[in-house]
DNA sequence: CGTGCGCTTGAAAGGTATCAAAAGGCGTGG
DNA sequence: CCACGCCTTTTGATACCTTTCAAGCGCACG
């Protein structure tokens, strides 16, 4: 098992740093000199079009890399949601270690597989279904990435906005905070300050949605 | 250079054969026993919800291969468009090949890359816009997949149901027949049987749709 | 020639988008 | 400490588009 020591190698390539909020990380297009990594913190991921509408692709957590080490350009921009740590990788070093190392190819080969199944998950939610699906398929979700058992008192953080939930789900910005005022009133969730408590969402509404595939 | 003899070991592994239409090549959830490759043919790529929907992953043309080689069950369902020939290999096998082969899993990982773009830009697709823009958007792709240039003359071919497009497209049968014949009205395409000729749908309609992405 | 299946077309209902305005939070400055 | 302004969120009313339910059409096949 050299992975171990593979490890050890990734993390002398990495420097450390901070960004504000709402501060961009990278933009899409743009020559990827570096790799990151989320360390603390969490980073929308998004696609922008030339009309102004913006698609958010994902939401990174700590420990999540951002955009795949192999592409030579960002395939989406990035931006700190609150304050965030971020570990630089120079990326052409980064990619000679993790392609010399079998386990660490493995490894990224499975985080691309995860990502693949994310994306996927997301796109069968975003096939069909009302707001009222996309948003509890979202909040579980949400919910399971964050490892939360979710108490009746500890309220599930939501740090992004309204709008980058609308630009994730596919909806727009009023339906998103209709949609949870509505799941409020039927005392499926109750909204906090910068966040929800879900006691009444425990079945998940539908199989295939994004807890069920692992 | 390993690549070739990498190649030739693979097409040892492989069996060919055939299925007729409609018919089912492997279910979701299902232990995955062989990967399939589609040498002729078209295969629709599928998840089912217990309410009888179905949302369509993908379009698998010649050449592509059917879900990752690398996972234990199959992540979704595959069945014939059309009559359809096939690969199957080995899938223990298939694995052992290919990550004993640096070429070989560097193939694996641009085959997966690719996935995931395409997963992305149908996430990107299916975030907002209207049926029309999504079934420009699908046509455009649908035909650079085809590697067509689409001369007024030459149709591009639509081989699956106007039902699979729906479910592809997260819209219902219904819209996508009336969708179509309002883009036949305004001249962007004509209706022919099996396929559509498309001399009005040069320009992409947005960016950062399927056709840019390299 | 009749039947079945896929596609098209029609009319009505429903849900989300859109436009508009008010309410709530938070930091800054008086 | 309160007031102001800015930004986010909520709420309201209306319009539009897609869905839904239904029926008719065209074609292949028995």
């Amino acid at each position: 098992m050299h992975e171990e020591r593979d490890l050890t190698t990734l993390k002398r390539l990495a420097t450390s740093f901070r960004v504000d909020a709402d501060h961009t990380i990278f933009s899409e297009g743009e020559f990827a000199g570096s790799a990151f990594g989320v360390s603390r913190g969490f980073v929308r991921l998004f696609k922008s079009l030339p009309d102004g509408r913006r698609r958010i692709v994902s939401f990174a957590l700590p420990g999540d890399l951002l955009d795949t080490p192999l592409a030579d350009r960002f395939a989406f921009s990035a931006d700190a949601i609150g304050e965030v740590s971020l570990c630089r990788f120079p990326r052409e070093q980064l990619k000679k270690v993790i392609l010399s190392s079998p386990d660490l190819t493995r490894l990224l080969m499975e985080f691309e597989a995860r990502e693949l199944r994310a994306a996927r998950n997301h796109l069968f939610l975003l096939g069909s279904s009302s707001a009222e699906e996309r948003l509890t398929s979202f909040l579980l979700d949400w919910r399971s990435r964050l490892g939360q058992v979710s108490t009746a008192s500890q309220p599930l953080p939501l740090p992004m906005r309204r709008g980058d939930i609308a630009d994730f789900l596919g909806l727009q910005l009023e339906t998103v905070s209709r949609t949870l005022a509505g799941l409020e009133k039927k005392g499926a969730i109750r909204i906090a300050p910068n966040g929800v408590l879900l006691p009444g969402l425990e079945r998940a509404p539908r199989e295939g949605d994004p807890c069920t595939a692992l």
